[in-house]
DNA sequence: ACAGCATACCGGTATATACAACATCGGAAT
DNA sequence: ATTCCGATGTTGTATATACCGGTATGCTGT
């Protein structure tokens, strides 16, 4: 799988920033810098630019130069969120606590949403917290054939979603979105009061087309709710 | 405000496609083609079309050629949903009640969501129907200074969100998701049981920088669901 | 000290050109 | 009839070059 050289170009400035070695706001060096910094042409080294432009890690001031982009924050629109960074970028504590993490056997509709040939399929669930309030419990299928180890990680050193997106990025999701009344069990763990609806998330991921996870998600309806900020480009 | 000739040309493309002269799925000229038919080199033709590929209007395929993608990856994810054409969508008959429609002095939060000067907002509410049954109650607040014919419209042959719409396009939204138990009216329009939540979806939309509606979507959590389809572009 | 001007620099657009990689199709060879 | 090969068309990548219009900077003359 050879790369392109101006994905080459742009995988290093990306590693700049992500060490930073080039922080947020500060300027890059001019296209025709990056152009014999690399042996390229200058149309070359501006269509490395031209990706990180479009994916929002870059911001180009004409005739100024080109930006570090600040926050990296919303990106792409009703964003996989990571439950994790929000807490924190709110100034919060964050923490999680494993309910249960198993191998089972699924049953059909899982198998189907997960595409999945063998008869085991990885479960875990997990309660977040924020600040010493419980925010989240997630409930998690995990396609055992693309992501074997998923079960032996340390799961208060790095979450869920961020290993499986580190193994297999997600390129795809269907987010269902429904208000439900809790059940005893999730009352008890999300400690939510009598007559407190729950806002129940169901995402499907996918990696290539292929599908990786089935996670539900449920936020107590007084401490939560969900946001997203869009353009429209039509 | 002089535009690229990428543009123009793009501007072009996208005039073909809408006015379905270059239907969905079909292959478009290649990029020697539309270069020569504009004037251009291929790169400025090749540039328009990757704006479009970009937008998710079309698809290339290497060695093969440009193709219109079909609508169904929808562009642009969470769309802002027209209820009226979903219920259709599913082959149900739609039908709205009008609750309410005046004219008020807007509170303070009201008036800053909207950057209203004057001191007069539209507000209207509205239950929209699926087969007889009540699906979603719709609060509307809208910016009268942009919209001043809005209270004057019919809205059983025109719903609200497709009269905006074509006064002023959504370009930007942000959107709220929560669940909540609903109040003694909410129960009694939407005709939902005791101990039933309902979905709360507060959208503010915005044309081309100017904010224009205030809405709040209740929904029955037994009848509704929200699902939300994304591709990932990163 | 300050206003005004010249200049260098930077991104934005546009063109011409070349070759690579791959798909598709038609004809030739088997 | 089937396989193989090559011609052709299309997108993908890469380079060199040119000019435009804006900003920033520094110099000069007052």
């Amino acid at each position: 799988m050879k790369l392109p050289k101006y994905r080459l170009i742009s995988n290093e400035i990306k590693k700049k920033i992500s060490a930073s070695l080039w922080k947020a706001g500060s300027q890059i060096p001019s296209e025709t810098e990056l152009a014999n910094h690399f042996s390229a042409s200058r149309m070359t080294a501006r269509k490395a630019v031209d990706e990180l432009v479009n994916s929002g890690v870059l911001e180009r001031v004409a005739s100024v130069g080109t930006f570090v982009k600040e926050p990296a924050a919303q990106s792409s629109l009703l964003e996989i969120r990571n439950i994790a960074d929000e807490i924190r970028s709110r100034g919060h504590v964050h923490k999680m606590t494993v309910l249960s993490k198993l191998m089972l056997i699924p049953n059909d509709a899982i198998a189907f949403t997960l595409s999945l040939n063998s008869r085991t399929v990885y479960k875990i669930i997990i309660v977040h917290w924020e600040n010493d309030q419980p925010i989240q419990l997630e409930e998690r299928y995990v396609n055992a054939e693309r992501v074997p180890l998923f079960l032996q990680q340390d799961f208060s050193k790095i979450t869920a979603s961020e290993y499986l997106n580190s193994i297999a990025p997600v390129t795809e999701a269907e987010i269902t979105v429904e208000a439900v009344m809790p059940t005893k069990i999730l009352k008890h763990n999300l400690q939510v009061d009598d007559g407190v609806p729950c806002l129940k998330v169901t995402r499907i991921t996918h990696s290539h087309g292929q599908p990786i996870c089935y996670a539900v998600l449920y936020h107590p309806a007084n401490r939560f709710k969900l946001t997203s900020h869009l353009n429209i480009v039509k």
